[in-house]
DNA sequence: TGTACATCAGTGAACGCGCGTTCACTGATGTAC
DNA sequence: TGTACATCAGTGAACGCGCGTTCACTGATGTAC
């Protein structure tokens, strides 16, 4: 099956997404690049013809989630009201239901710690893109003036989606969830600036 | 080899405290149940002498994390300069570089997200301890009424954490940690109470 | 007190299985003539 | 335009290995007499 360069570029998106959503559920450890293949519609031997090994392909899909998750959010409304809506939108129930769909380091992070330097750096640039095109909605003028709140207010997000998530009394994961926002909103600035 | 039942006891509580040591370091997954034995001392068959499955010591081993967690708490001073204590030794370098020997949170909560039901309810009756804990540091006379804030505060210390180990930039991840120490006693009450 | 026996914590080899990875092969397509 | 060939994305079986778990066995100790 000869095909277009296009193709085969296309195929390779479609096995980083699929792993993207396998890892997110089963956890980096937890799923096997047989599985991931298969969820790709694929068989295991075609693999190595798009990545050195699977640690490649998490490095790319650490960077692929968080580039996701830079553009997602740059569709938001910006401003004060977008960024609320991205923070209510965060620490939903629906967020906390479906991790497979959801943010990267709130599912990955712990496994990405223990990960190849390639994916810890791939996380470091794609977190940072993250953090800065928020910045942005909140201080177009002056991102640097925001970045640490928002630094906070991610690190607070995450840590309570994680929570929520973790916790076998589902009343108080959904308490947690709502002090979660206010508590978020309360990190960052009040105002726009710039 | 016939022993006191106090030796068995003994034993066993050597695997659960070396388990947690391995868990944290490479994960769950990433422990094998011949390395956690080699780790105490033994090898790989009197495992099921203490445990019915893997899936049980992982169980019995977040319970232990998070009593131990709550017994280290419990030996800092009480009141407002403790808890600050608590706060800049969690968000230290130190506890960043030493996973192993860090908080269980912080180390694995994603992956316990994936855990059983009894894992859960292990872990979410460990954190309340915690918590509560913490709570009555705090505000001997009421502890519910910071319990909200203390919640925010351990959800953003977990989050700093994590995303200080994962940066590959070791410098911004000193400042985050150095920022999160800021942020977190800001969410704490000021003042002693009850 | 001294000896024979029962107990059972721990040993270490083995089980089937899924892991990451390799490789000989297939066959649809693009290209050369 | 029609045909022969080269390409190479994808197949599927196989590799050695470590996983969680099982089991026949060992041998130091506590107990019975």
């Amino acid at each position: 099956m000869r095909y277009t360069s296009e193709h085969k570029q296309a195929t390779r998106q479609r096995i980083i997404e699929a792993a993207g959503r396998r890892f997110k559920q089963d956890g980096i450890d937890g799923s096997g690049v047989a599985t991931l293949m298969k969820d790709a519609g694929l068989t295991n031997g075609a693999f190595y013809a798009h990545f050195a090994s699977k640690d490649d392909l998490v490095a790319n899909v650490v960077a692929d989630q968080l580039r996701e998750q830079r553009a997602s959010f740059d569709s938001t409304p910006s401003g004060r009201a977008g960024v609320e809506e991205f923070v209510r939108r965060y620490l939903s129930v629906e967020h906390r239901d479906s991790p497979e769909s959801g943010c990267p380091s709130a599912a990955l992070l712990d496994e990405i710690v223990r990960c190849t330097q390639a994916t810890k750096e791939a996380f470091t640039d794609g977190a940072l893109g993250v953090i800065d095109e928020i910045s942005a909605g909140l201080a177009p003028g002056d991102p640097q003036s925001v970045r640490a709140q928002v630094i906070a207010a991610f690190a607070l997000m995450i840590g309570t989606l994680q929570l929520a998530r973790a916790l076998a009394d589902q009343q108080l994961a959904d308490q947690i969830l709502e002090q979660g926002v206010q508590n978020t909103l309360a990190l960052l600035p009040a105002e726009d600036r710039g």
